[in-house]
DNA sequence: AATTGTTCTTTTATACAATAATATACAATT
DNA sequence: AATTGTATATTATTGTATAAAAGAACAATT
């Protein structure tokens, strides 16, 4: 989106699945924060454009959420946590509400690295905690990524060859200084899995998700390597130019070699 | 275990990941089920073998957790529920307080097939609902599962397949008329789970579990083929002769024979 | 020394009222 | 017709008191 842009509500309220309640606390907030402007009975609209410093760290701040979860994190990989926990003890420590400390959990348990213990509390998985974790996370994905695009009927929409190929080029282009670490690791997943997407079976892509979001807990201790990244994503161009004329097997060999050769991010 | 062997607290305690007092009160009940005898101080004993139908049944029943999933996959299937769900919906067509709800929902997420909407309710994912959920499913453990036997390092250490053969052929040998459906499919996923952890990466063996337990749903309405079950241990039996000698390529080559052959579990 | 019995502490669940957040329906405006 | 404004209903969270479940420590028994 870009400045000027109306901000109609029930677009926005369908494509975030929620109702226009919270839409409108939102658009009100984004004013009183400078970002849209409101006229009675005429909506709102984008006064500047997004994607901007400014705007982006508005964002990123006051998110207590992810504040924790990012806490949560830290600690287990510092071993400052005990394997066992309890939800008393979690809630105490992070100075959350039980609600809230349940959806952390929840989170944390569908990517796979927190489980309840039949009795009270909850265990981190070794799975995550074992120094082996990103060797097996890179093998893991060596064999599910080159898999899927060797799917019979994979196929991946111009439209997206297109997208994807258009953010590749732009964050070459200039916008990888701009960068936080966060924003890298998550382009590149979205863009391995928009890949492994083409294989049209759901389960490819959620098995590359969650070993995805194994890997972002190691990232949020790591540094970018800027100019491997340069190379990265020549690789991922190269590829999508295979994926395009059609040639899956050569495509799925070039995914290998991607693999093989990784970022340094998750480097610590 | 089998009729005469000491029931110990502390060990029982320690394998089920909880502390003594839950056990305490599962002996007692025991007791009074007529399962298990106990004397003042010096602990109790299993008075019948387990296993029988007996036992199974009288566990199986009382299980409210279960039967809500089993209702929830059943309504899900049948279409009688619609995708998108709200907390208090669910507690009132199934009883539940708000602490059940969310512990089967929990569960239910950490499947993978349903996931919290950001306001109100949770949605349904579409992966199951859709008629192709089971070719996919097959699709992906066709990759995966000779893949881990493909893996460098794998090994299956010997006590692991003995133990896999002997249940194998005890099932074979007669236990087969006396399972349901439940067992029949639970003992399956067991063999191909313990099969893939060969690989040493909990990556392979999390996402294997993770299928299967979609397909589990789809197991709930169906009837067990007992002939081609005959047909497809052999094939079990053989895949554990050829790990034993470690011959992994052509193991690997059995396994991708042996997932094409489907048995007519989940055909509904 | 291992195990059971007992007591005490902590943690979690339940119930219920109050409040906040979200959804829904429909009128008003463009 | 599409969109916004507004009122109302529903849903979920918070807080608090109480009960139940589980964990932990230690004495008693085998």
């Amino acid at each position: 989106m870009k400045a000027g842009d109306r901000l109609i509500e029930q677009k926005l309220a369908d494509a975030l699945d929620v109702s226009r309640a919270p839409i409108r606390l939102g658009l009100k907030a984004l004013e009183a924060a400078g970002f849209a402007r409101g006229e009675p009975n005429r909506g709102f609209v984008l006064t500047r454009s997004p994607g901007t410093g400014a705007a982006r760290s508005a964002i990123a701040a006051g998110n207590r959420a992810e504040k924790s979860y990012a806490a949560v994190a830290a600690d287990l990989l510092a071993r400052r946590l005990p394997t066992d926990v309890t939800e008393a003890e979690l809630m105490r420590r992070y100075s959350l509400s039980r609600t809230e400390l349940q959806r952390l959990l929840d989170r944390i348990a569908v990517e796979g690295w927190i489980a309840r213990l039949p009795g009270y509390g909850w265990r981190f998985t070794e799975t995550v905690l074992s120094p082996e974790a990103q060797a097996q996370v890179a093998a893991f994905r060596a064999v599910i990524e080159p898999a899927a695009i060797m799917q019979p009927g994979y196929q991946l929409g111009s439209d997206v060859i297109d997208r994807l190929r258009q953010r590749q080029e732009r964050i070459l282009a200039g916008e990888l200084e701009k960068m936080t670490v966060g924003e890298v690791y998550q382009f590149g997943c979205e863009f391995h899995e928009e890949i492994a997407r083409g294989a049209g079976n759901p389960f490819f892509v959620e098995s590359l998700r969650r070993v995805n979001s194994i890997r972002r807990l190691f990232a949020y201790r790591s540094f970018a390597d800027r100019n491997g990244m340069r190379r990265h994503i020549a690789e991922h161009l190269r590829l999508l130019d295979v994926l395009e004329s059609g040639r899956y097997a050569e495509a799925a060999a070039l995914m290998t070699r991607h693999l093989q050769r990784p970022l340094s991010i998750g480097a610590a």
